[in-house]
DNA sequence: CTGTTAGCGCCTTCAA
DNA sequence: TTGAAGGCGCTAACAG
């Protein structure tokens, strides 16, 4: 045959089709934006270096895009058009989307995903976030707590599916169910890092210092729950106990309790069904509903029963 | 003139022009390629994260590609193909390459620019790794340390002006000055990561319990050496003193002393130079030398004298 | 199955 | 300064 032995030429010769001409004569780019606040985040991170790998592994590129959600206190500006005509479909990782964000990325009419957050009338990996708090309250339930705080992000009231805002609702639901009238000042943003995370802790113990738990919607923020204790003289958890979320690296570090999530295999997860979209040529998947993977909690030094008055 | 009333049309309908059509007829693609061995590394994630947003503050793409270092004992293939004709330029981050990598990635014919580790004959943007190791040795030493273990990375022989090789030499000169015999068995393998570095100092305690202190190549391996010494029922820093690099997000909460280094502004230095260079339509630089970014120690609770025998 | 051909949308050169 | 035309290197549709 002609070809195999063009093939076996090309082969030989290093030879790679220009993907400029090759997309600009069928359309195609094989390339996924992927779209996330910023890579030095554990959850982040972790999405992000999934999806590119599972992307890699069917020989699509991965272009990045970062942006500066909390930098100032405008929403970001999701720019479609830096997408336009330059990629197949977008992921996007743990960015709370306005009505408006979301409509400007669906104009660019490529198939969205999202992970860790995301309508559900698009391809949406996550964890069970209502599950994820009443987990994470359960536990500090079941050892005696009432008077629980929560470390929470931003709400722009604009987010849909915000984990943010499932979380809290988790919170303020299980409280209640337990018998506690939850009280506004139970509530202080940390922005999911740890700055945010120690400042949230030093309001919420300033404001009622007879809180006896925390319940951080981050890891991060619950790490920053721990130098706040530190700074006041605290000991966890015989004073404080403090349970997060995510699964970091460094919990077993920091003793710290959390439901632990593997963001990396849903980076993937939503990778691939992303691929699929496309290879189907849909823009939405026929069976909605978001993909929820698995979660568990972890035990550790970070949560006890509240010390007796 | 008719430019004018173009423009402001083509802003009015969104108009963007066709990557794909834009480079294959101009040869540029306005795109970087972002080599690292992961993204959820935190010196790596925060290299990527500055290039990043110095790329695409310019109009730049950032194309991700992560490598499995360490998946098997092979090297890293860092496949050149998938970057032909579809970057106009390779920012190398902390991936120290072998000479036929790096040979590889020059076959490519794009400029090429490396952060934390590199030769000097291109763009490298680094902080200076033998003033690094001496420096945290001068606090161990100064300190009163004789006996200190150093936790390293994967040594390939191949690999050129690695952190890893330097920062390792630097310890064994800085112990030789103050008139120490350096014995082989202080030194371990720690892969830079947490639990590599937890392997690693109970390798380094299993052959020589009588150390005192530990130097680690990153903050991540110091903080495994933290979950060993725990491990032992080895105080910090009463037993055992623990000195990093990096300045890592938790290091003071973990009560680490490291020497902290900023990989976030080197990575946007090092796509700045790149820049520079493809818009100068040079391969390399004019004058050589790695640009030199500062660094410093901090001291946490992570270090102090020797207990006395 | 193979060979041919017409664009894909832009940049760049050359003429006007 | 502006306009026209050739080609960048492929894909896809079609003819053989």
């Amino acid at each position: 045959m002609t070809r195999l032995r063009v093939e076996e030429a090309a082969e030989r010769l290093h030879y790679i089709v220009s993907p400029s001409a090759a997309s600009l004569a069928s359309g195609r780019t094989r390339t996924i934006g992927l779209l996330t606040p910023s890579v030095n985040k554990w959850f982040f991170a972790n999405a992000i270096d999934g999806a590119e790998r599972a992307l890699r592994a069917v020989g699509f590129d991965a272009l990045l895009y970062t942006f500066n959600v909390d930098e100032d206190l405008r929403r970001p500006v999701v720019d479609p058009d830096v997408l336009r005509r330059r990629v197949d479909g977008v992921l996007v990782a743990g960015l709370p989307l306005s009505q408006e964000e979301a409509a400007s990325l669906e104009a660019l009419g490529v198939p969205l995903a999202f992970v860790g957050t995301g309508r559900d009338a698009h391809v949406t990996v996550r964890v069970d976030d209502d599950a994820v708090g009443r987990c994470a309250m359960a536990h500090l339930i079941g050892l005696g707590h009432r008077r629980v705080g929560h470390m929470t992000g931003v709400e722009d009231g604009d987010h849909f599916w915000s984990p943010t805002a499932v979380r809290r609702a988790a919170w303020a639901a299980a409280l209640g169910e337990a018998g506690v009238v939850v009280e506004e000042r139970w509530v202080a943003v940390g922005d999911y890092d740890l700055a945010g995370g120690r400042r949230a802790a030093h309001r919420l113990l300033d404001d009622d210092p007879t809180l006896t738990a925390f319940f951080a919607a981050s890891d991060e923020m619950a790490m920053g729950a721990v130098l706040a204790a530190r700074d006041r003289g605290l000991r966890i958890p015989e004073d404080l106990s403090i349970v997060g979320v995510d699964g970091h690296d460094l919990d077993e570090l920091v003793q710290l309790t959390s439901v632990v999530q593997d963001p990396g295999a849903q980076g993937a997860a939503a990778a691939r069904l992303l691929l699929g979209l496309i290879a189907a040529g849909q823009r939405w998947p026929h069976h909605g509903g978001p993909v929820l993977h698995p979660f568990r909690l972890v035990e550790r030094g970070s949560t006890a029963p509240p010390r007796p008055y």
